[in-house]
DNA sequence: CGTCATTATGGAAGCGCTTCCAATAAATCG
DNA sequence: CGATTTATTGGAAGCGCTTCCATAATGACG
């Protein structure tokens, strides 16, 4: 296990190397390396020279076993092993958390746990116990489960959420768009080009912030004088499938939508799929909108009308979030912080002249 | 840093705990958590209640470090931070990774690395050994990268691939598919289908596994008695974006080319929104394939004609590969693990006439 | 039963690092 | 310029675990 039959494992410097080369105390060579006080300009300047002399690296599991604190952050996306791989939504999350983690020098683990598994909660305290995370980044619906907050705090364990329901937001410290208002804008952009038959995919029920934004849907619609029981609403689970399957439904109808919100870009290509096997026009006959503007929307054909949400930003604010609960910084509050949603008008969305 | 202001972080108990607990040596319990011979049951059964009535875990950050292995293994995926979250073909590799690394007890860790940076193998390089990684899987382009896995060698880090090129297979453990039947058959597909100018656009030039397709290609075409010089190739990189470009291209030829032969499916995807663009008929008057079998394929409309490739296993076959050679299981020579391939006939191919 | 090979168990020394605390050098001040 | 502060440095004690080596218990055998 030692010796590699190829390449002999070279032997590591450590930091007492350091230590003698420079002819200082290991002490003194730890606190240039973390950037504590009170070293002197030339001292400072030998021990870098003798760290790069060895070619030095600290020993991470050293550091944390010393420093008591792991450096682990998990991110925690619901989602299924067996299922297909890792939605666009959850890479950008992924994306955005891993780049900040590397600023801050934590490591991320990611992991993707069933959400209707009745277990889930319990394999979620496993993983951070087991892996000793110091953060965890939850996203929904695991955000808005409020007996799960409570037990990772009591492990010790600080939490960030990203778009947690109206109930997480005071809970825990969390970034998001402003759902609601999201919902409302894609709404409105379709009424004013037209539509009055509007249908609402939806995401599985648990997902407050998904709630939300069927939410400014109704609003956009009362707001524009319109009867928001006329709101066709169908529940689906964010995948493509079920958005096929919901919009299959919905084209059977009659007198027929006009246009499917959809409550991500997932469902919004499954539906879109549904309309060309129907031998459809999108968006002469039917409009299709999506939400989240992940590659999925620029990906169909015609690329996908949406709201972009800043995934890569949020999954980055949470870990910086995260680190300032871990480093003390911040005390008090839990933090919400809001970031920009924006409508983007791409082709799958068109007037209604009906 | 020590105490978080929320949930006091209570102390978790130590391997100490539980030999106090169950009355035996520390080494024994060490003995008996990591399966170690020379324990009666009795006893066992002792430590392994005291380990459960103290919901005790083994630290592993001191288990790293005293063990001497970290138990870290890194995937490294070519892309940019600042491009496009992962493509699928990136995730379903590390979905299948993870999977096989909890079973295993490892760790993972996924960079991705700029592939046309000069600075990657030093940026790779550092990786490895700034997280003490025991194996590196590596993928195309870095795979083929002679230099590079030499380096890795040097520094005692374990190596895997997948899908290296030619090359690569005499040099390192690895996994894949058999690249060049691959193309064949595909290109095979569209031949008996009375396709004659076929089109290839390929992927990035240092990719060899995606050369070998192209020579299938080739030889599919000798094969059928045609004059394979009378294929048109193009270089792209891989992404949605550079199917697109290229696509225009190819179809302002004159005649035109009956089939797209993508590198991958995004390129394909990319080719396919062209043609929609420009309003032709997919696959009346175009065919258009793709390779791997993403979801993307199943995305886009119409599904996509492609090469299945289990992107899953692969990624778990490479752990497995590694983990054989890190415990001292595997010695001698390199082992190339071939995984079958099938060509999935969707919607995007269809028969020519001309 | 004594003897020797086995099998089980425990003691103790680290792994490489952080950090508390004491010690020393430099700076400040009346 | 001696007495205090204050800025720098070093010594030493662990963090929680694995592992080498010694010791004790057990079994095999004539």
């Amino acid at each position: 296990m030692r010796t590699p039959e190829h390449g002999r494992a070279p032997k590591k410097p450590t930091i007492d190397d350091v230590a003698r080369l420079s002819g200082v105390a290991r002490t003194t060579v730890s606190r240039v390396l973390n950037g504590g006080p009170n070293v002197r300009d030339p001292v400072r300047r030998k021990v870098l020279e003798a760290v790069k002399a060895l070619d030095y690296r600290v020993n991470p599991q050293a550091r944390s076993l010393a420093g008591g604190a792991s450096g682990v952050l998990a991110l925690i996306l619901a989602s299924d092993l067996d299922a297909e791989p890792n939605s666009f939504y959850a890479s950008a999350l992924e994306l955005g958390a891993i780049r900040e983690c590397l600023l801050a020098g934590f490591q991320l683990i990611t992991r993707h746990v069933p959400q209707d598994d009745p277990a889930a909660v319990q394999q979620l305290l496993e993983i951070a116990t087991s892996q000793r995370c110091q953060g965890v980044i939850l996203t929904p619906p695991f955000c808005d489960n409020v007996d799960l907050i409570r037990q990772l705090r009591t492990r010790g364990v600080h939490l960030a959420a990203v778009s947690p329901g109206g109930d997480g937001r005071g809970l825990i410290d969390a970034v998001g768009i402003d759902d609601e208002a999201g919902g409302r804008d894609i709404a409105r952009h379709l009424i004013d080009l037209g539509h009055r038959r509007l249908a609402y995919l939806s995401g599985i029920p648990g997902h407050l912030s998904a709630k939300s934004r069927l939410d400014g849907v109704r609003r956009a619609m009362r707001e524009a004088g319109l009867d928001e029981a006329a709101l066709v609403v169908e529940p689906g689970d964010f995948t493509f499938r079920s958005g096929g399957l919901i919009a299959s439904r919905l084209l059977s109808l009659s007198p027929r939508p006009t246009a499917l919100i959809c409550a991500n870009d997932d469902m919004a290509a499954g539906a879109l799929s549904v309309a060309h096997a129907r031998g459809l026009q999108v968006p002469g006959d039917l409009s299709i909108s999506g939400f989240d503007d992940t590659p999925v929307s620029g990906i169909v054909w015609p690329p996908l009308t949406t709201v972009h949400q800043p995934l890569k930003e949020m999954g980055g604010e949470a870990v910086r979030l995260l680190s300032g609960r871990i480093a003390g910084r911040d005390a008090g509050d839990w933090t919400f912080r809001t970031l920009p949603h924006a409508v983007v008008a791409r082709e799958s969305v068109g007037s209604w002249a009906g």
